[in-house]
DNA sequence: TAATATGGAATGAACGTTCATTCCATATTA
DNA sequence: TAATATGGAATGAACGTTCATTCCATATTA
């Protein structure tokens, strides 16, 4: 195994654990054994636990801003780029269980804590793409007049429980139920 | 302190580090400290920490129930029986903020997935208000007829997120945005 | 080219610490 | 006085982290 595919080994490792178990259902010993290396190897690429449960936060959000914005900037009427973008951060959520269940496990947590002082919710450029799009979508007078965390609570509370309900099993979510249920958060924010 | 005393001092004190700081930020010596109690004597209240942890957890549910169920049978009109249920959700979180984030922590860890097994979130009484209420509204065609765990998404998620924004200080919620926030989510259910 | 030396990566046993729980001498209650 | 409750020290399991040692790819030497 390369320098790179061992971190990557130990991201993997700690991914499934963590999101299966929670941080503290996931010890350094059991993350080492699942990467198969050492468990004192993990020390030669991340300081200490705290440190790869932070990188590995990074790493995930990295990944999801360029699928949610492939062929957004296209779009241009405001209701559809509101649909593309929700649509296209619930189909993320459902299909990349393991990371759905990392930032979930990672927010509700005293890591999480932290990274929401200056970013409510979600990865930090992804956010950006967010509330350009509401604050245009206030100051147009399609979206209601409200302080932008209630938009946000309006449009991903909703997004985050139904993933979590279809991942636990709770309900299926199809093509035809993911579009109903961005069109409903739409109702929410809409004037 | 009598017996009941004690009881209720423990669960105060288990109330407030846990709602503060997590599962694992409060460690049994310190709920005991906190308590002004011995150590060992929690142990003759509750069998160990996971019934400490899960008998709060009904104690804080009971005293929901009958808040949120106050003036509500004489209410009529479905939009409004919406309303008050909703309002009075979000209203007691937010003036109860160590029971909501205790809620919060609990249905976030291994014990609440277990606990939304049969019943998707909420208490079981207050559960079957809204469950029951929901089946009228798809049955009478004033909700629009997606699952049930959709509707509590749409109705719950939004007020769970905007709960958490206030008590932590992200917007604060005044009675008007309490009100526009429970109408909005009304929008996002309603057909 | 073959034999040897080198340095840094990997290993896992060992350590210190934290924590839930138990134990038991003492205090309180009936 | 006998029965029960209390408190906090003691216990042992679990965990993150350290560190002496091993391993191995590459460089150096003969």
């Amino acid at each position: 195994m390369s320098k790179v595919e061992k971190r990557d080994e130990i991201f993997r490792a700690a991914l499934e654990l963590i999101a299966e178990h929670g941080f503290h259902g996931a010890p350094m010993a059991m993350i080492a054994e699942r990467a198969g290396v050492g468990a004192g190897t993990i020390y030669r690429y991340f300081e200490n636990k705290d440190v790869l449960i932070t990188e590995l936060y990074s790493e995930i959000e990295g990944r999801i801003y360029p699928v949610i914005m492939e062929g957004y900037p296209e779009i241009k009427a405001f209701r559809e780029r509101f649909l593309h973008l929700g649509t296209a951060l619930l189909r993320y959520f459902i299909e990349n269980p393991l990371d759905f269940r990392y930032l979930e496990q990672f927010h509700n947590s005293p890591y999480g804590v932290e990274f929401r002082r200056d970013r409510l919710l979600g990865e930090i450029e992804e956010r950006f793409v967010f509330r350009e799009l509401f604050e245009v979508g206030i100051a147009q007078q399609v979206m209601k007049d409200v302080p932008l965390a209630i938009l946000f609570a309006l449009a991903f509370g909703p997004l985050l429980s139904v993933a979590r309900d279809h991942i636990l099993g709770f309900v299926t979510l199809d093509d035809d139920l993911i579009a109903r249920t961005i069109e409903a958060c739409w109702d929410a924010v809409r004037r």
